[in-house]
Parts: C-alpha cells; sequence; structure tokens
DNA sequence: GAAGGCATGTAAATCGTTACATGATTTA
DNA sequence: TAAATCATGTAACGATTTACATGCCTTC
C-alpha cells in the first residue's frame, strides 16, 4: 500500500522527470495527465511543503534576478517511495465523474429532444478536447522519438482512442434516438464483438 | 447554471425516480450511477437535510415497526431545481482520476516489465467490472422493456463499451510491448479511421 | 507602459471518504 | 442465535477548488 497522497503522486513522477518548481509542476500536469490526474495550485505549494517535511523532496532557493523560486528535487527516501508506488499493483484507483452520463441515466425524466440536447452539447466538448489532443500529439510523438519518452505518448493515444469512441458512441445513440429506435443491437453486437 | 450541489443532482433525480429513503438511495446509486457518479452515507444524510431546509424535498417519518424511517419526497421547487439542471446544457463536468493511466504515463521511470505488470493488472480490474456489468445487463434491459425505463439501460451500454474498448486497449498494448515494438500505427491506424 | 507570463503562497469553502455508533428486523 | 440487512446519523480527516494577494520580468 502506497502511503503518498494523490497530489504527491504526481508531484514526485514530475520531479523525476526533471521538472523543478511548483509552478512548472503544474504546467507539465496541465498539459498532461490533468485529462486524468489534476492538481491545483492550492495542493501543489502545500503538498510540496509536507513532502520537503517528511524529507521525500529537497528544497532549494534559485532566484533568478530578484524572482524568488524554489528547486526541489528527490532525496533517496522520495526516489524509494515513488519507486514503490510506480510498481505497486495493488492500489487502483478508478474514478469517473461524468455529468452528461448522469442526465442521459435521468433521461426518461424529460422530453427526448432534451436528451438529444443534452448528447450532442456533451459531445462537442468531447470533440474539442479530442482537438486538442490531436494538437498535441505531433509534440508528443518528438519527444518520443528524440528523448525516449514513449510513456507519455501512450497515455496520450489511449486518450485519443477513449475520446473517439466516446464521440462516435454519442454521434450514434443521437442518430438512434432521433430515429425513434435507440435499442437493442448496440448491447447484443458489443458484447459479442471481442 | 445549476446551483445543486454533486450530490444534490443525483439524490434530487433519484426521489423523482421513486427511491424515498436515504438509505435507498444509496443503494440504487450503488447499482446504477456508481460508475460515473458516486455518493457516500457521509454525503446522502446531510445533503438531505440541507435540500429539506431549503425547501427541495420534504421528509415525512413512515417508520417501519419501530425501525425509524424518513422518506422524502420532491417539493414543487425540487421539481423545478431537478427540471433546471437536467435541461441545463451548458454545464459539464467531466473529470476523470485514473492510477493506472498514471502509472503508465511515468513507465519511463521503471522497466518494461513493471509497466506490463501495471498493465495487466489494471486491465483484470476493468475486467471484473465488464463483468459485473454484464450481470445486470439483463436485468437493465427488462427494466427498460417493463417499465419503459430506456435511459438507465442506455448509461449502462455505454459502461459496457467503453470498458470493452479500454480492456481492447490494455490488451492490444501488452502484445506490442511484449513483442518491443509498442509503436506508431496505433495513432496513425486510430485518427485516420473515423 | 500595459499585458501577460513567472513564481509563490494562503484562506475559505466545499466536497468526500472512512470509521464509528446505534438499534431494529429478517433470514439462515 | 448469529449474521445479514434495514435505517439513520455524526466526527474526523483528507482532498480540492476558487479566490485572493503579492511582486518581478519580458514582450508588445
Amino acid at each position: 500500500m502506497s502511503s503518498l497522497s494523490p497530489t504527491a503522486r504526481v508531484i514526485l513522477g514530475m520531479l523525476k522527470l526533471g521538472v523543478r518548481t511548483g509552478y512548472d509542476i503544474k504546467k507539465a500536469i496541465d498539459v498532461s495527465t490533468k485529462f486524468f490526474w489534476s492538481a491545483s495550485y492550492g495542493q501543489i505549494y502545500p503538498e510540496l511543503k509536507r513532502l520537503r517535511e517528511s524529507g521525500l523532496v529537497r528544497a532549494r532557493s534559485q532566484p533568478r534576478g530578484k524572482v524568488k523560486r524554489t528547486e526541489y528535487t528527490l532525496t533517496k527516501a522520495g526516489e524509494r517511495a515513488l519507486h514503490e508506488w510506480l510498481t505497486d499493483t495493488e492500489s487502483s484507483i478508478y474514478e469517473l465523474r461524468d455529468e452528461g452520463l448522469l442526465r442521459l441515466f435521468f433521461g426518461d425524466l424529460v422530453t427526448t429532444d432534451d436528451v438529444l440536447a443534452n448528447l450532442r452539447a456533451r459531445r462537442e466538448v468531447l470533440e474539442l478536447v479530442l482537438t486538442r489532443f490531436r494538437a498535441i500529439e505531433p509534440e508528443a510523438r518528438e519527444g518520443f522519438a528524440e528523448e525516449f519518452q514513449l510513456h507519455p505518448y501512450l497515455a496520450l493515444s489511449y486518450g485519443i482512442g477513449m475520446l473517439e469512441w466516446s464521440i462516435e458512441w454519442y454521434a450514434e445513440t443521437e442518430r438512434r434516438l432521433e430515429k425513434g429506435q435507440p435499442l437493442t443491437e448496440r448491447i447484443a453486437s458489443a458484447t459479442s464483438s471481442e
């Protein structure tokens, strides 16, 4: 069992990848893990403080001109804790909170038009995210090719694939609801294939 | 903009579907929306109290023998608030927290064997959940056929499809990593298809 | 010289889980 | 009669967001 707090997990990993300041950790999260593991300043700075107090990271003041700046690096204990968590196959948080699905679940309480409006709205949001992911993709691919960073690229590819699948599901469900035959073959075909 | 708290959203919806007590709301969530919208007793009971205080629900004591029991129903204001939220296409929470993906993201920091162990562990968890979903499916299908509750069934079908997609992605990624050629066509084919 | 980015942090509020406490009723 | 289920709730803790505050540096 890993005793690292949720935010500590991503912080230690980012430090090990070479990110140095709280500010940069936040930026790195926002362009990479945010989709499946986000964190705000209000979590990052206090957590860095706690991690230093418990000896998992060390802090060095590295001002740039007069801008105060604190660089963090992993201690031996920090390296150990990170490795322990990364190789722990027991713990396995999976949480999804999806307001679109909740509204769909309650769809019997509103009209079909209301349901359709929500499906479309949700699909449009997903399409926006997908567009952003595809825009990052060439960059991530280069990161893989030039810095041998395969895994961030793999995670991105998962995100892209999942969004594509979701968007297609929404589109298909919209089509069926529009035609008034929203049913049956979906699950039948889905469960028989693979 | 809906002012309903996250837990209030699922509570009001469940009340409208005919669920009556805090205890039953929790049970209903656990067999239906839990996958994408969960709640614990520690949220449900205090929230019911708040909803009563703000006039969105009304409480009636309906003891069964000596077991105290409080039944809740929506007030007019509660119906309005629920309907407003259900037909609001603006707000749209989408949050995912997936420890497996975070570990995969940091995969460059460990050995390929460690990554593979984590992919397999995660896939096994997903397979368990999928098994449970498939077990509920006939029940949900009946609920649709007999009580005209289409939408819970649709949400379940989304869950099943998404899990199938994820599991296949994991299996495929494992195969590629095992062969040492984890790459390239995946995204190429994923983005070109569809 | 204004805007935007760099950089760090705190306070308040909200949200959520877990563990605990209590006691009745039903089922094996 | 023991275990499971029904039923309600609180306390402590932990996680998280949002808004605020501060001030330097760089770029337009």
